[in-house]
DNA sequence: CTATTGAACGTTTTATATAGTAATCAGAGG
DNA sequence: CCTCTGATTACTATATAAAACGTTCAATAG
């Protein structure tokens, strides 16, 4: 939804302060800046952007956009069980945060800067995440793969249990296979989880 | 162990520097302070730490060595099955990593100041409590409570999918009671992981 | 010889002055 | 009217000077 809305000049706005931020950071760039890329003045900028950080929050927004749609496909990939969609779903943001911190540094800072100033956008974009793997699960107890009564509690459960991998907050120190194996010893572990929940729920059915 | 090989002076100037730093604050107490309240000279105060941090260093042993004490006792308890014990120990882990940084932001402070100088430390203290960890693991395995191959290696699972609610790095945010629910539901799903290994092991068996 | 001192040293932290920046707004241009 | 400008303002960050700090060590005391 971001881009689309935005007139001619706001894009042209965007874009240079993009390039900018992706490549000197936030802090290091500068309104002035921006408006001479944009051959404006600075206050001209402010008819479009509230703020230089509603900027950056517009760029922002869109990186995720794009992340989000990733993981969307993953949940909505036919053919796959949904074991192995919340298996992907969990490494895929794994290494999105990965990436994030280790080979997009400005990217990075860009984001955290954001975040200890706008809080509430993180709180929006685990909201949306976890609708995704709210999703698979619910896919998963319908097809009767698990046995899953709220969704929506387990797959906070789930994203808790990864935090240490999926949070961009936590510093990821290690190789990217020693993580990922880590995180994939948690997921095996929630998925017998499921399994004996979907067992028991099973056994129990003609004895009430 | 910290404490018993330090003569009569060294732990006049623990206690002189405890005191203070839990007051002011790691890096708002001086030598000249401690040194101060000792009735000696700063140069001293060398002649028994060799510097500011080793004598933190020696404080935050002491208190850790206290809170491992308590998660040992867990493990140890009779009479306990060791789900039981399993869910106590995390549930400890949490609330100690809660307090220290709710209700006790001097130490919290130490802690930081001390771990970023000296990230070994962390790393040695993780490994003595999953050593505990591990063990009521293992102890649940003989019983044949759980059905675990490796001990150390889940213990490792363990606590990465707790480490949101046990690790003072994170920033806690919310009640108490409301992230401890959080935390019961990653135990509920990880034991019924191990119910349903056990299950399937006991199920193979005949076969093989 | 051992235990202690306190001035001296190099570094870090803090206080202050300076420069630069984000955001505003009265007015120019179309 | 509507769009845009750039000088102005209040604030923030950077650079510089001053104070404080951790640490050392030659000298002193017992």
């Amino acid at each position: 939804m971001p881009d689309d809305t935005l007139d001619e000049t706001a894009k042209q706005i965007l874009k240079a302060a993009s390039r900018r931020f992706l490549h000197y950071g936030y802090g290091k760039t500068t309104m002035s800046e921006i408006a001479k890329d944009c051959n404006m003045s600075t206050g001209n900028l402010y008819r479009y952007f509230p703020s230089k950080l509603d900027i950056a929050e517009m760029f922002v927004r869109v990186l995720r956009r794009d992340q989000l749609a990733q993981l969307r496909d993953i949940a909505d990939t036919s053919g796959v069980t949904p074991a192995d969609k919340l298996r992907a779903f969990l490494v895929a943001k794994f290494q999105l945060a990965y990436e994030r911190f280790h080979d997009k540094p400005k990217a990075f800072e860009l984001s955290s800067s954001l975040l200890s100033e706008r809080p509430k956008i993180a709180v929006e974009w685990e909201e949306m995440e976890r609708q995704v793997l709210a999703g698979i699960l619910r896919e998963g107890d319908q097809i009767d793969a698990f046995a899953i009564d709220d969704p929506d509690a387990i797959a906070k459960t789930l994203l808790d249990a990864a935090y240490r991998f999926t949070s961009a907050a936590v510093f990821h120190e290690g190789e990217f296979g020693a993580l990922e194996a880590e995180l994939q010893g948690i997921v095996d572990l929630a998925l017998d989880g499921f399994a004996w929940r979907k067992a028991k729920k099973h056994q129990m059915a003609p004895v009430a």
